[in-house]
DNA sequence: GAGCACTGC
């Protein structure tokens, strides 16, 4: 059939003339310009080499491409043009024109490294940025830099900022096209006061639907605000004569499919950001928009992820006030003011700057890179971010001193997250590798379980809920049956687990023995979470706290109701600055027995006197946590008293340690203290303070002492011990700056303060100085340890160093205050007055 | 005291 002209069809002369002359090019086009269908044949008769490979977000959008192509070129789809995505390949050695997804992309960037059969690289929708693409144009524009000059890449884009783009692929050409789309008129509605976000969406449909013609898309953060609207906007609806319809990622594709289809009845349509990129609904004429989404996020400092409602960009607005207008003039009410407008971020903060990077990082070291900081990426990733990822890895056994381990090797070719990946490898040790495919699988893809009521769910008890959903699967599989495991399944996803099953068994290890086939999957969970075991706090709550000491909760739906140890799979880490408890939607039970054998050591055992273990449970990453006593894990609600303490230097170590300035050995006396404790040996990343520059200078010339270069340095074991307490740009400073020519005053002494979590609670703080009571004696030497007690504005109210006297005197005023203050909260036993009383006639 | 964005090998 012969084409129908697009606008793009106009620059694609000057984007061959651009490919040619400079090897790369960005094209700066809205939707609907016909950049997708049109640009990679265009590369295809500019005489590129070797096969063009587009890149496409989703899976849906790579068939359609694939499709749109062969037919405008008169081809079979598979032969000339095809597609890969996951599930489905449609090509053949002919295919000179393949459209894949992004995972399809990374993996043939890593079987081919240097992309040898590929003679172009197309990314299209490159400004929804997400980290896959991120990472396929930064490892592209390297092989194309480095050792492939002839390599072409064109990154498409509808409203990226290109300049930045084509800096990064070296000064690339600019090209812009116009595109076809109807002008939207947009007004802004402001939330009134203290209304709720249904009442104003309310007024704002009344309003659209007398305006405007057609079906109205409202845009929404997520599910519960969808149920809340729909309620409300019944009776509205009813008197429009109109249909009020659902549109989230969680429905089941055949009613989403019923949503994008045309409607003869009028429709008010509640979607969440599905319908800003991943759907076109067609007879959409207006637009009402909360302004608010929801966004993943993993912070490095707390190491959970969590989901955060927050305002949309500039960008986003722009996009969904636009899907008023794909057919006809349109409407959008936008539910916040001017001036709030005004205020919008450019764009969102790109995944890259949010994501876990343990998959990346993973993906980046297969590929070759030595040293993930140090690899150009398009945008730079947060140190602390990297690091985590870096430790993840670490703990997982993917890497060791710096390099891949052949199970990290492993573990890049499986495509889930490296902790699944590492879960079903653990078949190696425990057996069962197919059920732990289908353990892994099931965690990787959205929960095949119904959605169960708390109270309905409450009889269930069970070991964990990963294998409740093994089961269920595993007896859907053999019955077709979806009711006949512990709970209910939904179809699709059963469906698409068991086939994600197939797919991962393939890179299950052969294991001919094993343990009993429900231990493995609980031992395998634990090998993929090492770091997230908890303990109950009371036999059969749903209070518990994780090693680190962050507490939480599990869901009610959860069937772990016993163990008093459970490792949390899927966990929300609550909402941001708060220490609210983190919410365990997935929870799998631990036996003590499986825990590293010197993880589960007592105090005693390990050779810790009362006062070691006070100085070592200021920060708690260990699975100690788990069986000392559990002083540390009170948690209050409340309570905004900002109470720190301050471990300092110690004072007299020097000849113990053959170090000479007591900051640096009190430092080093309490890091290896913490390592020992670890089960690994590793430090904990994101639980120790940065230390400041002061320290810094301090070590330096320790450091540095005997050695020229930074390469010595950076073998030496007392850096090794530093890693984790030195911040990333710290590193960095001393990658630059020649130890040697550091200042360093002498006889400086360094004072540590740590950074407890918020809202730290004093009675958490006070218990962790139980052992405290005196100068503590470490090693055969004497460790001073300065207590700070800051007021809630964090600055320090009284600092000293003698402990009696804080015993004495601060401890009790601070304790007096807070009860007042506090009277709800159980405050935990008086430590002093305990003991005096139980021994009459001492007198403190 | 409840609470679950969207993809993808």
């Amino acid at each position: 059939m012969p084409p129908l002209p697009l606008p793009v069809d106009d620059v694609l002369p000057q984007v061959i003339a651009a490919v040619n002359e400079h090897g790369a090019c960005v094209l700066k086009a809205p939707t609907g310009a016909g950049k997708t269908t049109r640009v990679p044949p265009a590369l295809l008769e500019s005489a590129v080499a070797g096969q063009i490979v587009m890149l496409e977000p989703r899976r849906v959008a790579a068939r359609a491409a694939a499709r749109r192509i062969a037919a405008e070129r008169g081809s079979a789809l598979g032969r000339e043009v095809g597609y890969q995505v996951r599930f489905d390949r449609k090509a053949s050695d002919a295919t000179r024109i393949l459209v894949v997804t992004e995972g399809v992309l990374l993996r043939m960037l890593q079987d081919d490294p240097l992309l040898e059969r590929v003679g172009a690289v197309v990314f299209d929708e490159f400004h929804e940025r997400s980290l896959s693409a991120d990472l396929a144009l930064a490892l592209t524009q390297r092989v194309r830099a480095s050792v492939r000059a002839d390599l072409r890449i064109v990154v498409m884009s509808a409203t990226v900022d290109p300049s930045r783009v084509a800096a990064f692929l070296g000064g690339a050409p600019v090209i812009e096209s116009k595109g076809r789309a109807f002008p939207v008129e947009i007004e802004h509605r402001p939330r009134e006061g203290d209304s709720r976000l249904e009442n104003d969406v309310l007024r704002a449909v009344r309003e659209a639907a007398e305006r405007a013609q057609g079906d109205i898309l409202v845009f929404l953060p997520g599910v519960g605000e969808i149920k809340r609207c729909a309620r409300v906007l019944q009776p509205v609806a009813r008197s429009l004569d109109a249909d009020v319809v659902e549109l989230h990622g969680e429905l089941p594709p055949e009613k989403q499919d019923a949503v994008v289809a045309e409607s003869t009845r009028r429709r008010v349509i509640l979607a969440t950001n599905v319908a800003e990129t991943s759907l076109t609904l067609p007879g959409v004429r207006a637009v009402v928009d909360a302004g608010l989404e929801r966004v993943p996020r993993t912070d490095p400092s707390i190491g959970l992820p969590r989901l955060e409602t927050v305002r949309i960009s500039r960008e986003s607005a722009d996009q969904r006030a636009g899907r008023a207008g794909r057919l006809a003039a349109g409407l959008c009410l936008r539910l916040w003011s001017r001036s709030e407008d005004a205020r919008l971020d450019a764009r969102r903060e790109p995944e890259v700057r949010r994501a876990d990077l343990a998959g990346a990082v993973l993906q980046l070291r297969a590929w070759g890179e030595p040293e993930p900081a140090d690899f150009p990426w398009f945008e730079a990733p947060r140190a602390a971010a990297l690091e985590a990822a870096e430790a993840l890895l670490l703990r997982l056994g993917a890497l060791e001193e710096g390099r891949l381990t052949s199970t990290g090797r492993a573990m890049a070719r499986v495509p889930v997250h490296p902790r699944l990946a590492r879960l079903l490898l653990a078949a190696r040790q425990v057996g069962h590798p197919r059920r732990l495919a289908l353990a892994a699988a099931a965690l990787s893809e959205r929960s095949p379980f119904v959605r169960m009521d708390r109270r309905a769910s409450a009889e269930q008890h069970g070991a964990s809920d990963v294998l409740d959903a093994v089961e269920a699967l595993e007896a859907y599989e053999a019955t077709g049956r979806l009711d006949a495991g512990a709970r209910r399944l939904r179809p699709g996803p059963a469906r698409f687990a068991l086939r994600a099953r197939d797919q991962l068994a393939r890179f299950a290890p052969k294991a001919s023995t094993g343990v009993d086939a429900d231990e493995a999957v609980l031992r395998a969970v634990l090998a993929a979470y090492p770091d997230r075991v908890a303990r109950r706090r009371t036999p059969g709550g749903e209070r518990a706290v994780m090693v680190g000491g962050r507490g939480v909760r599990l869901d009610g739906a959860s069937s772990v109701r016993e163990a008093e140890l459970f490792v949390c799979a899927e966990v929300d880490g609550g909402r941001r600055g708060e220490r609210s408890e983190a919410w365990v939607r997935t929870a799998s039970a631990v036996e003590r027995a499986w825990l590293p054998a010197s993880a589960v050591r007592t105090t005693a055992a390990a050779g810790f006197d009362e006062a070691q273990q006070a100085v070592a449970g200021f920060r708690r990453t260990l699975y100690e946590d788990l069986v000392l006593e559990d002083v540390a894990v009170q948690l209050a609600r409340g309570p905004e008293v900002e109470t720190a303490l301050a471990e300092a230097a110690a004072a007299d170590l020097d000849a113990a340690l053959a170090l000479d300035d007591p900051a640096v050995a009190g430092l080093r006396m309490r890091v290896s203290c913490l390592r020992t404790w670890r089960p690994d040996g590793a430090l904990p990343e994101v639980a120790l303070p940065a230390m400041d520059d002061d320290v810094l200078r301090t070590l330096l010339p320790h450091l540095a002492r005997g050695r020229r270069s930074f390469a010595e340095l950076r073998k030496a074991p007392l850096l090794d011990h530093l890693r984790g307490l030195l911040r990333w740009d710290q590193l960095q400073r001393l990658d630059r700056e020649a130890p040697e020519h550091i200042e360093v005053p002498s006889g400086s002494r360094v004072r540590l303060t740590y950074e407890l979590g918020r809202p730290p609670v004093l009675a958490v703080r006070i218990q962790e100085v139980f052992g405290l009571r005196e100068t503590p004696t470490v090693a055969g030497g004497r460790v001073k340890v300065l207590m700070h007690l800051l007021a809630p504005n964090g600055r320090p109210q009284q600092i000293t160093d003698d402990m009696p006297s804080f015993w004495a005197n601060t401890y009790a005023g601070v304790r007096a205050e807070l009860r007042r203050r506090y009277p709800k909260h159980a405050w935990p036993e008086d430590p002093l007055n305990a003991k005096a009383q139980r021994r009459p006639g001492r007198r403190r």
